[in-house]
RNA sequence: GCCGCGGUGGCGGAAUUGGUAGACGCGCUGGACUUAAAAUCCAGUUGUGGCGACACAGUGCGGGUUCGAUUCCCGCCCGCGGCACCA
C-alpha cells in the first residue's frame, strides 16, 4: 500500500527514520556544561520466557515521549536500557526447556531488543548493559565485598525462609502471603547458614529521607515502604523470674499498660525455655506444644482465623517490676521469635490478642488505662487506644503519652530498661542455593575463616557446569565443580574453598542506574565526574510491584554508596512513577496460560507503531490500570491520518489565522504541561481538538502546522518526521526547539465571553457579550432577557452572584 | 482487621482553590459519495416525556453545608492494591 490523500503508509516510513535516527547517532547522550541534564530512566526487563506483550512498552512509551520532549527543550537527555537477566525466573525457565541458561538468556535479549527497536525509541544503545556480562558483575561482586569489609555482609544461622520447589531460601520480601513468590509453594522455616546482609541498619535513613529528601513519589509507595520498615518506638526491659537468676527480656510500646500486665508469653522459640527445662514441672507437655508450632509453616502460624492457643510454663513466675506481683508465664505462637525479644508483657484489658487469651484461659483483665468519655466497657472488648491511667499508683492520671515517659525514665533509673525502637523490615537473606547468579566473592578458610576474594580477581566468573538443577541440600550446584570450588586462601596461602552460594535475583539490579552513566569503565564502577553530572535519576518508571524490593534494595545500595563516597546524592530516584497494567481484553492480566496475550507485532503490522503508540498513550490515565481493545488503535490510527492529511491545506502564503493561532497556542500549553504531569491523555485529546479544527479551515498556515508537528512528534515520532521533511527540512525534527508558549496571545483573543444565567443555582439561560462589560451590564442583559424575566415574573430577587466571566445566578 | 486508591453514558474516559457534568475517542443510528463495498465526509447519540422549543431526573447509596456539590462534611455499600498476630 502506498500512502496516499487519506492515508499514510507506516511500513513505507517507520523503519526509515529507525535507521536514519540509529546511524545520525541522534541519542547518544553527552556530558555537555551549557546545557541542562535529563536522566530518564525506564525499569530495565527482566528476561523471562515469555516475549514482550503490549503492557510492557507502555512505560517505555512514555519515557520516550518525556525523553523526546526534553530534547527539543533544550536538555541533553540520557535514556539508556539493559537487560536483568540473573535469577530464578529465568534460571527455572531454562531448566524445564532444557537450555542453558546463559544462551537461553542471550537469545531473548535479542529478541527482545527487536522488539523495543520497533518503537523507535530513543535510547543511547552505546550505554547497554545487561546484568549477567562478567564485565557489569565484577562490580556488583565489588560492592560486596566492601559490604563485607564494613561489617554489613555477614555469615548467619537464623532460621530462614526455605522454598522447597525452588530449592533455595528466600528473603522476607520474595514472600507473598507466606508463599514464594515465583511459584507459588508453601515455604518453610529452615536453619541454614546464610549471606545476609545489614539493611536494618539502614532502617531509620531509608524511613526519614522518603520524606526529608523532597522525593517526588506517589504517597502509595512511600507508605508501602514505610509500613514494610515498621518502625515502632518502644521500651525494653527485664522483670525477674522468682527462684531463678534467669530473666525475661521484653518489648514494649505500650509501657503506660504495665500496671495491667496478668501474665507474660514468649514465642515458642524462646530459649528460656531450654534454660528452664528443669524448673518446668509440665515440660514433657511445653515440648511437645513447641514442637507442634515450629513444624506449622508460616503459613498457618499467621493465619488469623486461628484460636489463640498457648500453654503455662508451670512452677515460673515472673515479677512485674511495678507491682512487685508475680504472675504466670505461656508460650503461645503467636508471638513471633524474631521481633523485638521474642517476648511480651500480656496486658488483656488494652489488647485484642491478649484479651481473646485471657478470656480462653480464665486470666485476670485487669484495666488501667480509662477512655476520656467513660463510656468503653472493658466487660465488652479490650480499650486498645490511649486514656488516663487508673489504677497504677503514682501514675493514676497521666496520659498514656506522658506515662509512659514517666515510667521509662523509671526503669532506667533503675537500670531495668531503656527505650529502644524495632523494625518490622528484616535483614536481607543475600544467598541463594541456586546456579544462576553472580558468585559471592567469598573464600572459607579453615584458619582465617571468610576472606574476600582480592579486587584484582573480580570479576569472578560463574563458571559452565553441566548440570544446573538445584541439589536440595542447600548447597548450590557450583558445590559440585571441584576445581572452581577448590582454592589457595588469598591471606595464608592455605588451602580452601569458595563460597558455593550465588546472589539473588535483585542484586544487579540494585545499582545498574550508576553503571548506563559509565559501562564501559575499566578502573572505577563510576567515574565521579560522570556520577555527579548525571546523578540523581530525574524521572524514573516502572512497575508498583517493586515498591518493597527494588525500590528498597536500591535505595539501600546506594546510600551505602554513598557512604563509602562512591555516589554524591542521598536518594537515586528523585521522581517515580508507576506504570498501570494493560489488562486483556477478557480484564485478565495478560497471560499465556488465558491464551488472552495481544502481541505488539501484529499490531505494528497492522496499524504502524505511532497508532500503537498513540493509543497506548490515550487510553486512559497512566498510572492507572487498563483493558485492552483493539477498536481504540482504529481510532489513533484515524487521528494520525488526519494529521497526515491536513499537509494538503498547507498553504505558504496567506496570513495570520488568529482563530487558530489561539488555539493552538492554548494546546502548546496544554501539552506542554500535561507531558509534564504524565496526563499523556489529555495531552491528546487536546491534540485531537485542535486537528478537528484545523481540518474545518480550508487553508493552513506553514508555520502553525510546523508548530502541531513539534508538540505532536515525542507521541508519534516517525509519522511528524516524515511530515518535517517532506516540508523541505533535512534535519530531523527533533534537533528543532519545542514551541513557545504565549501568555500575551492568550488573553488578546477573549473578546467576547459566554455568560449563563442561573435562577437559584439552576441554569436557565445563556448568551454572548463583550468581555469589558462591566457586572452590572451583565446583570442588565440577563436580567432583561425573555426567558429570565418571565421566570422571576414578581418574585422578589434577594440577591445576585456573579462568577466573572462565567456566571450570572440569581437568588429569588 | 489495618493502610492506600477508586466507583461518572452502551464502552475507555474528561471536568475538582465548589461555578454550563459527559471533553476526546470507540461503538451505534441516519445521511452523502459509490454499480456495490471498504475508506472518507456530514449530522445525531445520558435517561424519560414531547414533532418541537423545552421540562424533569441524573456522577455507587442515605443525609448535611451552600445561591450553586462529581468536587467539601457525616454515615454506609461495592471494587482494586498493599500489609497482615510486629507487642
Amino acid at each position: 500500500m502506498e500512502n496516499n490523500n487519506n492515508h499514510y503508509n507506516p511500513q513505507l516510513i517507520e523503519k526509515k527514520w529507525q535507521l536514519s535516527w540509529a546511524t545520525g547517532n541522534l541519542y547518544q547522550s553527552l556530558e555537555t556544561k551549557d546545557q541542562k541534564k535529563f536522566y530518564v530512566l525506564d525499569m530495565f526487563p527482566y528476561i523471562s520466557g515469555s516475549g514482550l506483550h503490549v503492557g510492557h512498552p507502555k512505560g517505555y512509551i512514555a519515557t520516550d515521549i518525556v525523553a523526546r520532549q526534553k530534547m527539543l527543550q533544550g536538555f541533553s537527555v540520557l535514556h539508556p536500557m539493559g537487560w536483568d537477566a540473573f535469577g530464578l525466573p529465568a534460571e527455572n525457565y531454562a531448566i524445564k526447556n532444557k537450555i542453558n541458561p546463559n544462551i537461553f538468556v542471550s537469545e531473548h535479549i535479542k529478541r527482545y531488543k527487536k522488539q523495543l527497536e520497533m518503537f523507535g525509541f530513543t535510547y543511547d544503545w552505546s550505554k547497554e548493559i545487561n546484568t549477567i556480562d562478567p564485565e557489569y558483575y565484577r562490580w556488583t561482586q565489588w560492592i560486596f565485598l566492601k559490604m563485607f569489609e564494613k561489617g554489613l555482609a555477614y555469615e548467619s544461622e537464623e532460621p530462614v525462609n526455605w522454598c522447597p520447589s525452588c530449592k533455595t531460601v528466600l528473603a522476607n520480601e520474595d514472600l507473598e502471603g507466606g508463599k514464594c513468590e515465583r511459584c507459588g509453594s508453601e515455604v518453610i522455616q529452615r536453619k541454614l547458614r546464610q549471606w545476609v546482609l545489614r539493611m536494618t541498619d539502614y532502617a531509620d535513613r531509608l524511613l526519614y529521607d522518603l520524606d526529608t529528601e523532597n522525593l517526588d513519589w506517589e504517597d502509595f509507595i512511600k507508605e508501602q515502604q514505610r509500613n514494610w520498615i515498621g518502625r515502632s518506638e518502644g521500651v525494653e526491659f527485664k522483670l525477674a523470674l522468682e527462684d531463678s537468676d534467669e530473666e525475661i527480656r521484653v518489648y514494649t510500646t505500650r509501657l503506660d499498660t504495665a500496671f495491667g500486665v496478668t501474665y507474660i508469653v514468649i514465642a515458642p522459640e524462646h530459649q528460656l525455655i531450654e534454660k528452664l527445662k528443669e524448673k518446668i514441672s509440665n515440660y514433657s507437655e511445653v515440648l511437645e506444644y513447641v514442637n507442634q508450632a515450629q513444624n506449622k509453616t508460616e503459613l498457618e502460624r499467621t493465619d488469623l482465623q486461628k484460636d489463640k492457643k498457648g500453654i503455662e510454663l508451670e512452677n515460673i513466675k515472673a515479677i512485674n517490676p511495678f507491682t512487685g506481683e508475680k504472675i504466670p508465664v505461656f508460650v503461645a505462637d503467636y508471638v513471633l521469635g524474631f521481633y523485638g525479644t521474642g517476648a511480651v508483657i500480656a496486658v488483656p484489658a488494652h489488647d485484642e490478642r491478649d484479651y481473646l487469651f485471657a478470656k480462653k484461659y480464665n486470666l485476670p483483665i485487669k484495666q488501667v488505662i480509662r477512655d476520656l468519655e467513660e463510656v468503653h466497657s472493658i466487660q465488652e472488648s479490650a480499650f486498645t487506644e490511649d486514656g488516663i491511667l487508673i489504677n497504677s499508683e503514682d501514675y493514676n492520671g497521666l496520659h498514656s503519652s506522658l506515662a509512659r515517659e514517666k515510667m521509662a525514665e523509671w526503669l532506667a533509673k533503675k537500670d531495668l530498661g531503656q527505650k529502644k525502637v524495632n523494625y518490622k523490615m528484616r535483614n536481607w537473606v543475600f544467598s541463594r542455593q541456586r546456579y544462576w547468579g553472580e558468585p559471592i566473592p567469598i573464600i572459607h578458610c579453615p584458619s582465617c575463616g571468610a576472606v574476600g576474594v582480592p579486587e584484582s580477581e573480580l570479576p569472578l566468573k560463574l563458571p559452565p557446569v553441566e548440570n544446573y538443577e538445584p541439589s536440595g541440600t542447600g548447597e548450590s550446584p557450583l558445590a559440585n565443580i571441584s576445581e572452581w570450588v577448590n582454592t589457595k586462601c588469598p591471606k595464608c596461602g592455605q588451602e580452601a574453598k569458595r563460597e558455593t552460594n550465588t546472589m539473588p535475583q535483585w542484586a544487579g539490579s540494585s545499582w545498574y542506574y550508576l553503571r548506563y552513566i559509565d559501562p564501559k569503565n575499566q578502573e572505577k564502577l563510576i567515574d565521579p565526574n560522570l556520577e555527579k553530572h548525571w546523578m540523581p535519576v530525574d524521572l524514573y518508571v516502572g512497575g508498583a510491584e517493586h515498591a518493597t524490593r527494588h525500590l528498597l534494595y536500591a535505595r539501600f545500595w546506594h546510600k551505602f554508596l554513598l557512604d563509602i563516597g562512591v555516589v554524591s546524592t542521598k536518594e537515586p530516584f528523585k521522581r517515580l512513577v508507576h506504570v498501570g497494567l494493560i489488562l486483556a481484553e477478557d480484564g485478565r492480566k495478560m497471560s499465556k496460560r488465558w491464551s488472552n496475550v495481544i502481541n505488539p507485532d501484529d499490531i505494528i503490522q497492522e496499524f504502524g507503531v505511532d497508532a500503537l503508540r498513540v493509543y497506548e498513550m490515550f487510553m486512559g490515565p497512566f498510572s492507572q490500570s487498563i483493558t485492552w481493545n483493539n477498536n481504540g488503535v482504529v481510532g489513533t490510527k484515524r487521528f494520525l491520518d488526519k494529521v497526515w492529511k491536513l499537509q494538503f491545506k498547507v498553504s505558504k502564503e496567506g496570513g495570520e489565522n488568529k482563530k487558530i493561532s489561539y488555539l493552538l497556542n492554548k494546546t502548546i500549553k496544554k501539552v506542554s504541561d500535561d507531558i509534564d504531569n504524565f496526563k499523556f491523555n489529555t495531552a491528546i485529546s487536546a491534540l485531537m481538538i485542535l486537528v478537528n479544527e484545523l481540518e474545518k479551515e480550508d487553508k493552513i498556515i506553514l508555520a502553525d502546522y510546523k508548530k502541531l508537528l513539534l508538540i505532536f512528534s515525542p507521541f508519534a515520532p516517525h509519522l511528524c518526521e516524515e511530515l518535517w521533511s517532506l516540508f523541505g527540512h533535512h534535519d530531523s525534527i527533533f534537533l528543532q526547539s519545542w514551541p513557545e508558549y504565549n501568555e500575551a496571545l492568550s488573553s488578546d483573543f477573549d473578546q467576547e465571553m459566554s455568560i449563563v444565567v442561573q435562577i437559584n443555582g439552576k441554569i436557565r439561560d445563556n448568551f454572548v457579550l463583550s468581555a469589558s462589560a462591566s457586572q452590572e451590564e451583565i446583570e442588565g442583559v440577563a436580567l432583561k432577557r425573555e426567558k429570565i424575566s418571565n421566570l422571576i415574573g414578581d418574585q422578589k430577587i434577594k440577591k445576585i452572584i456573579y462568577v466573572p466571566k462565567k456566571i450570572i445566578n440569581i437568588v429569588i
